[in-house]
DNA sequence: GATAGGGCTTCCCATGGTGGTAAGGTCAAG
DNA sequence: CTTGACCTTACCACCATGGGAAGCCCTATC
């Protein structure tokens, strides 16, 4: 199978086959004697594993693991929920950031009119001197 | 004031300042006669609300318009809270999508033992052929 | 006045994951 | 045999940030 029917077969690009390839997530593929890189269904099912990792937010070196364990008859998954956890601690994290942006956005967003005047809460907090940021309490004539 | 003073006192790195004002974020700045650069307080102030853009999620393009807003005395604040909706609108977003990653993954971890035996629901998941990805439903089988 | 150290300058490189594009080879159908 | 679709490699770009090297400048101390 060429690469693009792998990559249609997988939902990976094909671009991003050929980087997995260089960047040694997957081994060389195999190649016809024209050069062409040549797939099978076993290869394809292991770039649907990459890309369902990559689509629950794994990195590339985590997917690493992933494959690694994956491919371990004798894995433990404790080693596999461990990793699991991780991520979803760093995914949680990443949540409480982003929450914590929306927030204090939303709270100065609704305090702004939002008319034809130049007057806005959202600009006065931007130009604050306050440290604390990101923080959604009343801040001293701020909010 | 030199670059180093200035970083301190904005909490923007000095290399960034200098790519903020190679990309054009902000004007050149002054030089001294040795070709130093030199901030003014009233840049350090412009600095200080580039930071705290930063710190709330906007992008650097983002950013270019908010300060357009902040300098144009003739604003009107209906635009700045439209430029913060859509950003707020996007946070949200991306927060939805990871939690629909952390959730499903959250989901296929309670399901694994975590213990020595190699067998695995996580896994099982990742190399599912469902295309239905990220959502936390009843998967034939694969929950 | 010399020297040491820290700060400044520019320039290049790397990150991560993805897309684009260009020049050229290959294959299959008409 | 031509055409068009596909493949190959090799670059460039994104975005925001950090690292480092080579060399100049400033200040403090001796």
């Amino acid at each position: 199978m060429n690469i693009g029917d792998a990559a249609k077969a997988s939902g990976v690009s094909a671009k991003m086959i050929r980087y997995y390839e260089q960047t040694g997530l997957i081994p060389p593929a195999d190649r016809t004697a024209s050069g062409y890189r040549d797939y099978s269904d076993k290869d394809v099912h292991v770039l649907r594993f990459i890309r369902r990792s990559r689509d629950l937010g794994f990195s590339v070196a985590e997917i690493t693991e992933l494959l690694a364990l994956w491919q371990d008859r004798s894995r433990q998954s404790a080693d596999v929920k461990a990793l699991a956890r991780s991520h979803i601690t760093a995914l949680r994290q990443k949540i409480e950031n982003l929450q914590q942006m929306a927030d204090t956005l939303q709270t100065l967003a609704d305090c702004c009119a939002g008319d034809h005047r130049p007057d806005c809460p959202i600009l006065t907090d931007l130009e604050t001197d306050d440290d604390d940021l990101l923080v959604v309490k009343p801040r001293t004539g701020a909010i």
